[in-house]
DNA sequence: CATGAATGAGACTTCATTCAT
DNA sequence: TATGAATGAAGTCTCATTCAT
């Protein structure tokens, strides 16, 4: 009956969604959601604004279709892999920091697609479980790593989730830095330092001695 | 009726404002600037529409006038405070760390607020010079603290910059985490973590040797 | 404080709205509910479109408003009115029949917006709710100047409510009949006939009493 | 792929048609014109929208061929069936009251539907000029059936025509209140009433007689 | 003939801003 | 200064219709 296979139709259904999807990403990162324009998507996506329509509820169901995109190939994924390494604890560590300042350092233009999706948090129950999820998984990662670290004696003991969430959270912190003065953070070099800090501490061992004396 | 001198109209100006821009803040952070109405805020503020056009010429003039308001409040001043107290650089980081904790445990009403400027930062070059400005302050301060540790034999070398910079990002990156499920961070814990991470490290101090023999 | 009083506002709400609710029902009647345009209510009433969500939420409450204007100057009062002449039922039931004739005859105009609103019985319970309470309350009034009739041995037994149900049913049927065809309806020989009718029947007396006898 | 005949091409076409214009029907009927979507209609009918316009130029198009086919099938052949009945006019009357109450009684889920055209008899041509034909038919037979009953000495003088419209009208408006309130209708009560009313009259016949003396 | 993706005009509605009072 | 009615531009979304396959 039908002159294309059904097979040819999902797929182009498929292929067109893909070409919305990545056009309403572009859109909204540069413009935030609210400024854009469904007719900016459309003109961006080559489609006309009614096409739209056909593969995308509303300009919401678009936006999380778009926050799901985003979230899937998002960091974790990457950050689980750098786990792959069978290696001391410490070492995972340091190659996972490097390989996310490396990330970080490519990743800049989707920056204010991430800040975008920071500012519905409080306001979007679906963003705000995408988070949730997101920073679930990622603590639980970096933490485990963590403990790995303290059974086998490499590390001092310390609450892991509280310093995975800190590790975490100094990245995004310096997102925004990087948006306020792309000038001002050099990823490599917050990698480094970040490590630095984190594997000995700021305190001068001897100092340390005599503090921990006092 | 009665004739009012140039102080008082003055100082109803003033009031005025301050009425308008509060009840703006609390606006824009629970809608976000775009989907808050300027009726919105008049309802909040309890004055018609077009008295927010006497005190303000635009929806984007008031917008950035909250900025300014909340930027002035922001956190460096207390930042600056507890640079007061003379004692060591250690001390007075972990002096720091838990004046910022505290405030940021009283502060969590207006994260939506500080969310919602984020997400202005690369699409308006007032709030970006005002964010440039504040972590640049931010930074200059807790690196010179830094710095002075090191030059005092307190601290190790390290980039006072790149360490000051991670220090930020961290309550920043924390917010976030706060945002998307508030259970999942508590401040004390954190700052006390940061403390221990940042002045100890994480290796044990046997590892370090062993470490920086090998 | 306002320029203008309380009751100058008020009373210039109530004339703006009284003013697109004429126009609305003129617009409504002429292309039907749903193929009007907000647009043309607002040409029709010399104001901006935007101004017509001033004083009505959506075009469906302007519609309801129509509606209820309708319905307020509807019928019922007039046939109320007949009522008032203290006579006899048949003679009551002459007057009523011929005052509605008349007012049929000047409604001509509105009757497209009674069809209108007809269509949208089955659909809208508001506007059902409506035709229930005038359809239940002409009845009623009629149903009991039968009743009066029967029981001062004026009419015969017959039953009432079904009896004014037909009476009623027969000027909105004539009604319907007129809008397909203007000239094959006359309401004067109309009510005539119909005052005849239901007076006399059809049957000749001698037949009715052979009939009655058979 | 196997070769059919035109006949089968042509028959194919006609359920096609058919059913097409059957779910047409049920879906203006029970949106309405305007607020029913070819979409919904080619979901009814379980064909692609294209299709439909293999078989109607447009909705317009689709609509007025409903319409047709809801006249076709309309009171007015079963009125005339009524006719064939050779007896007294009064009893051919008795009869077609009877039919045509149990008529309605069954068509009730169709009452949409003529509502929904009546709405367009003041908007459309081709409707006006449909139901100006119903109606001259269905007035034509039961004034003829009157004046036959006239002629024949059964019934008194009156307007034959005038009266056929009334007998008619009544059957429309009772349809309106049935739509506003089915319990307020009862089919059967009220073509016995009609019958009642129509042949005997309200008024007592000594009633009459002083009535018409006087 | 059948499909359904694509179109684009146009609908309703919102809202920042103006202005007469 | 304060009001709030009025504006009209612009936004999201719908839908009848077309057309390539």
């Amino acid at each position: 009956m039908s002159p294309r296979t059904k097979t040819q139709v999902a797929q182009h259904r498929t292929e067109r969604r893909a070409q919305i999807l990545q056009a309403a990403g572009r859109v909204f990162s540069q413009k935030g959601f609210q400024a854009a324009n469904v007719s900016d998507v459309a003109v961006e996506a080559r489609v006309s604004q009614g096409t739209i329509y056909h593969y995308f509820k509303s300009k919401e169901d678009l936006f999380l279709a778009v926050f799901e995109a985003w979230e899937a190939e998002n960091l974790y994924l990457e950050v689980r892999a750098a786990m792959d390494v069978s290696a001391s604890a410490a070492e995972q560590l340091r190659f996972l920091a490097r390989a996310v300042g490396e990330r970080m350092a490519q990743s800049e233009e989707i920056f204010p697609a991430s800040v975008e999706f920071w500012s519905h948090i409080h306001r979007n129950a679906a963003i705000q479980e995408g988070f949730r999820r997101i920073f679930a998984e990622l603590r639980a990662i970096v933490a485990e790593l963590i403990q790995d670290g303290i059974t086998q004696g490499e590390f001092v003991s310390i609450d892991p989730s509280a310093a995975a969430a800190l590790l975490i959270a100094a990245y995004d912190g310096l997102m925004l830095q990087w948006l306020s003065d792309p000038e001002s953070v050099d990823w490599q070099t917050e990698s480094a330092t970040l490590v630095e800090l984190v594997f000995h501490g700021l305190l001068k061992p001897l100092e340390k001695l005599q503090i921990r004396k006092g």
